[in-house]
DNA sequence: CATCCTTTGAAGGAA
DNA sequence: TTCCTTCAAAGGATG
């Protein structure tokens, strides 16, 4: 849980959580190492802005983008009936019956995307779980609940929740998931709001803080996701949890071939006929949450493909993100590690280490996956500039060692990410120039 | 074709 | 307890 302050008054104040939010630090951190790179993120800003006026109109092509997913909506919705079906029983089963989180303050959080209550299919914010399919389990202990969907979305079939129930007591069933006070959901005041606190006003979508278009994110919540995980049989999750439905309460078959349509690589399919080993992939984290819901939008706003330079984009946004902001993808990522254990009690991370599943998963030998470590560690014992931990970092400087932050290496003290809300002193970005295409998306409008 | 790049966060193991 | 390493997603770039 996050160590929010008990002492009343804007603890989102804190003075420790503006490090990373304001981006300050980094900045400061340019101006002291690289007048030229200040500038930089100064023209990343500024153009940013321009990129963001240019792109409130609404190109033909976003329509396009916007009208082909809800096509793609409605098919996957019709596909995944049965799945839904399965999924209701399941979940009638009691697997989720249990209360097992606690209250959570960001629970109930009214969703600024949704005003008065309607739902944009786009939104955003997480729309990997509130997906048309909305019957992913944690939908039901997310914050998004789908009183917001209600009446369906236009781009979903108006019957599907009828049809299948799947959605019928998630809203009603919330305050049993969670020790809500009474009137914690009104007495969250508008001020908790993701929009009211913004960090970087008027700063455009292409890097910090902004407001999200719902319309591009409708636009990017779905088309990012492949069509082995969109159109697949699986009922799976966007964000690439299994869907419980799926497997049943004792069968191992049908876990396998869920574990086959989530979680296995495209080229595995068509090898399909060799046994595989199912391959369980680690759970998404916050920050990968975000990046699943953004990338499309971050493509569509900066013309760039290029994972890497994405990323680096996204990695900024994130930390420009107010702690409401983050808070949500905490709340989803610790719900789907979550699910994730109870799915799969005795999977461990470890297990997907020496298989080098980050490729095709089990095609990898130990060797290649000694020479990959063998590599990184060279790396890294090559980069004289790594200042290797913020301990290390501090000591170098002569700093602090509780109290400073490493401005020359972006270390804050005692980082350590809470596994459930966003960090009340996170990390600075780590990268330390911009790849070239991003620096010429962020300075060519 | 395989790997790298790039980001943050979680997890596991080593020191 | 701290630190290090790996993996999770993504797709263009590179060898």
């Amino acid at each position: 849980m996050p160590q929010l302050s008990s002492g009343g008054g804007d603890d989102l104040g804190a003075n420790d959580e503006m490090i990373a939010f304001k981006d300050e630090g980094e900045q400061e951190e340019k101006i002291q190492e690289n007048a030229f790179t200040e500038r930089d993120l100064a023209d990343l800003k500024s153009s940013l802005v321009n990129e963001s006026e240019i792109n409130q109109s609404p190109s033909a092509a976003a329509v396009r983008r916007a009208q082909q997913q809800q096509g793609e909506q409605r098919g996957f919705a019709e596909k995944h009936r049965e799945h839904l079906d399965g999924v209701s029983k399941h979940q009638d089963g009691g697997m989720y019956k249990t209360p097992t989180y606690p209250g959570y303050p960001f629970l109930m959080l009214p969703d600024p995307y949704l005003p008065n209550s309607s739902v944009s299919p786009s939104s955003n914010k997480v729309s990997v779980v509130q997906q048309s399919h909305g019957m992913h389990p944690l939908t039901s202990l997310l914050p998004y609940s789908n009183e917001h969907f209600s009446p369906s979305p236009p781009h979903l079939p108006t019957d599907m929740s009828q049809k299948t129930g799947v959605h019928r007591h998630q809203s009603q069933d919330l305050s049993g998931y969670y020790s809500l006070p009474p009137g914690g959901v009104g007495q969250i005041t508008p001020s908790m709001g993701w929009q009211s606190q913004p960090v970087y006003p008027g700063l455009s979508p292409c890097g910090f803080r902004q407001p999200y278009s719902s319309n591009l994110s409708s636009a990017t919540s779905y088309s990012r996701f492949p069509h082995s995980l969109m159109l697949g049989p699986s009922g799976m999750h966007p964000t690439g949890i299994p869907h419980p439905a799926i497997v049943p309460p004792t069968g191992k078959q049908d876990h396998d071939q869920y574990d086959r349509s989530m979680y296995v690589k495209p080229q595995e399919v068509k090898r399909e006929k060799e046994p595989k080993k199912p391959v369980i992939k680690k759970p998404l984290n916050a920050f990968m949450l975000y990046m699943k819901e953004m990338r499309a939008k971050v493509i569509a706003e900066c013309t760039l493909k290029e994972s890497a330079a994405i990323n680096q984009i996204l990695g900024r946004r994130w930390h420009a993100l107010t702690r409401e902001e983050q808070a949500k993808y905490y709340e989803l990522a610790r719900k789907e590690r979550q699910l994730h254990m109870q799915l799969y009690p005795t999977w461990s991370a470890r297990d997907n280490y020496e298989a080098g599943l980050s490729g095709v998963a089990g095609e990898k030998s130990k060797a290649d996956w000694g020479k990959k470590k063998r590599r990184k560690r060279e790396k890294l014992q090559d980069s004289n500039t790594d200042p290797g931990s913020p301990k290390k970092c501090r000591a170098r400087f002569g700093l602090n060692q509780q109290t400073d932050w490493c401005g020359p290496c972006r270390w804050v003290p005692n980082i350590h990410p809470p596994t459930t809300s966003p960090p009340t002193r996170s990390i600075a970005p780590r990268s330390s120039f911009l790849l070239p295409s991003v620096h010429q998306c962020i300075t060519s409008p």
